[in-house]
RNA sequence: UGGGGCGUCGUCAAGUGGCAAGACACAGGACUUUGGCUCCUGCAUCGGAGGUUCGAAUCCUCCCGCCCCAGCCA
């Protein structure tokens, strides 16, 4: 990999990468680099994450840093042992490492628990009793100042005494709380003597039940980065508010100084990126769960046929800024059409069959035709395709009314089939009540092994086939995008983004039919289907029961050009 | 009405006072045993208005627009 992540040299500086540059020639850190990954284990892992994991690794990388994965599991109501394992999965996947470095909040429960008594020690902290909703009344609002409660003078040794008194268990869930003293008429709400500890009897996933009070995240975020000597902490921009408590309790502290910078999340045309609203696309079913092809999810990318490469690269082109923006999904496509030309085989798969008996060809009679098996990887070699009397060609390749540059097969018309034989079309059969076209009979000209005419003469297009005898029959999934406008989390009045979902995202073809040397792929195997687009084995695809998902389809002049003639 | 941010091509995004990178998309064209790939070509005066300057996307002023914040969530 290069410099970034896979993209290419030598570009300019984002922001981020800016300052890193200035506190290195400052001798700020002594040039140490280090930053985290600090997922929540309530949910998985989108490609929103994949930015932030690619941001953080890849500056590691790059500068010779380190780049911790930290689980921040501070609530226990809402985080599961099962998030932390698909987490892990998805990371490593993408191809990072954070080595011996793995940690968890709750690591630092004990010492975050000390400086909640060091806080209170030096008068920036009490405990106060009121009740959550007194507490919000007591804050204000946007344009008011808030008022100070009425337990904020409390004296040291008794705000000591109540603290060690919340952990001890002796108070309620939400009867009183830790909260640090910094200023009711901020009009950054966030000190307003922000809440750093609350009461909450609930097990948590690594410390079982040996808390019942929890930091919140403001408190725990900044004190565990301290700790772990993360130099640059890097967040997603709706913590901008935030940092000036994070450099508050760090400063109160007096702890090493992390430094918080935020940049603008990811943001994908037609499709959404929140864990709430992936959850409840889950929890209503309107996907098959969180690995569906169809989620913007790591998972979902996985099975879907992306390819880490293919996400790092796209990390790389979108760059970092701190504007809000909706990257087109074309950008994510480019690079995975781009990886993928390099490495998938080239295997021939007909979606939706058309069958073509070739009149003179000898009936019983069978050979085997060479197919080079990447043009663009010659190195992949080539392998053998059977071909006999009976193939099937994809029914979209055949008119009988052709329309101007259709170079495809019509009656009369003589194509080559690719890697084998040139064919003219002599006849149409129909179905007799539906007068659909069910068989082509056709003429091939034994010359034109191998797909070139030795007289020279030239055909417009090239078919891909499969011989029938030999064929296997597939499954076939063609996705398209989730939803059927780019921003659907902007819904106009009255809507949601429920509303927009696409009714036609999946269309499941049966009775496909693929080369015979498909019968032993597994799961995630990559491949071209000819003419088609990019496809990848399902996870639920066995040996007699082949299922294929379409990751991207190749791009298509003709479709566009008939899209065109249609507007 | 408070606080914090952001506004450069259709979409991302460089640029930090000297003649507006790049990518995707789009449009033409070449090549082609994938209507794929590849290769050429074309494609913005920088939210608005004033001002400073020989010179401004870059500095100043005012205005407009968009995003975030009132969880004992993260």
């Amino acid at each position: 990999m290069n410099e970034k992540n896979t993209g290419s040299p030598g570009e300019s500086l984002d922001f981020i990468r800016t300052i890193i540059e200035e506190d290195n020639t400052s001798g700020k850190h002594d040039g140490r680099v280090h930053t985290r990954f600090p997922p929540e284990p309530n949910g998985y892992l989108h490609i929103g994450h994949a930015k932030s994991i690619c941001l953080n690794f890849g500056i590691a990388r790059q500068y010779n840093g380190l780049c911790n994965l930290r689980f921040d599991d501070t609530n226990p109501s809402r985080e599961e042992i099962e998030y932390v394992d698909s987490i892990m999965e998805d990371v490593r996947w993408l191809g990072f490492d954070w080595e011996e470095r793995l940690f968890y909040a709750s690591d630092y429960f004990g010492q975050l628990y000390e400086y909640g008594v060091q806080l209170i020690k030096v008068g920036k902290a009490f405990v106060c009793d009121l009740s959550a909703e007194e507490i919000r009344e007591y804050r204000g609002t946007l344009t008011e100042p808030g008022k100070e409660s009425p337990f904020r003078d409390r004296s040291i040794e008794e705000n000591l005494d109540l603290f060690e008194k919340m952990k001890a268990g002796e108070f309620e869930d939400g009867s009183k709380t830790l909260r640090a003293k910094i200023d009711m008429s901020s009009g950054n709400i966030n000190m307003r003597d922000p809440v750093t500890y609350r009461i909450q009897r609930s097990t948590h996933h690594r410390t079982g039940d040996k808390w019942c009070i929890y930091p919140m995240y403001d408190f725990a975020h900044c004190c565990s980065d301290s700790l772990e000597g993360i130099t640059h902490s890097i967040c997603t921009l709706e913590f901008e508010d935030h940092r000036p408590l994070y450099d508050w309790y760090l400063e109160q502290l007096d702890i090493f100084r992390s430094r918080q910078i935020e940049f603008a999340r990811l943001n994908l045309t037609y499709t959404i990126m929140s864990k709430r609203k992936l959850l409840q696309l889950v929890e209503e079913k309107h996907v098959t769960g969180w690995d569906d092809p169809l989620m913007p999810t790591i998972s979902g990318l996985r099975r879907r046929g992306y390819t880490p490469e293919s996400i790092r690269a796209f990390a790389d082109i979108i760059g970092v800024a701190k504007r809000d923006s909706i990257v087109s999904i074309d950008l994510l496509n480019h690079g995975l059409r781009e990886d993928l030309n390099k490495r998938a085989p080239r295997v021939m798969a007909v979606l939706r069959p058309l069958k073509v008996v070739i009149e003179n060809y000898p009936e019983n009679q069978a050979e085997e035709v060479e197919a080079i098996i990447n043009p663009e990887d010659p190195s992949a070699g080539t392998r053998k395709l059977p071909f006999s009397r009976e193939i099937y060609i994809e029914n979209t390749d055949f008119m009988e009314d052709p329309p101007r540059k259709f170079f495809r097969l019509a009656p009369g018309r003589e194509v080559r089939l690719k890697h084998a034989y040139f064919i003219t079309c002599k006849s149409v059969v129909k179905d007799e009540k539906t007068g659909e076209v069910i068989e082509l009979r056709c003429t091939y000209d034994p010359e034109t092994g191998g797909g070139e005419a030795p007289d020279g003469r030239k055909v417009k297009g090239t078919l891909h086939w499969v011989s029938a005898s030999h064929a296997l029959d597939a499954t076939v999934r063609l996705y398209e995008h989730l939803f059927i406008v780019e921003n659907p989390a902007d819904a106009e009045e009255g809507k949601d983004f429920m509303d927009y979902i696409n009714p036609d995202a999946l269309e499941t073809l049966t009775g496909c039919k693929v080369e015979p040397g498909l019968a032993k792929t597994i799961p995630l195997d990559h491949f071209q289907f000819l003419r088609h687009g990019y496809f990848c084995t399902d996870s639920d695809s066995t040996e007699g029961s082949l299922i294929f998902n379409r990751t991207v389809g190749l791009r298509d002049s003709w479709a566009k050009m008939q899209k065109k003639k249609n507007n």
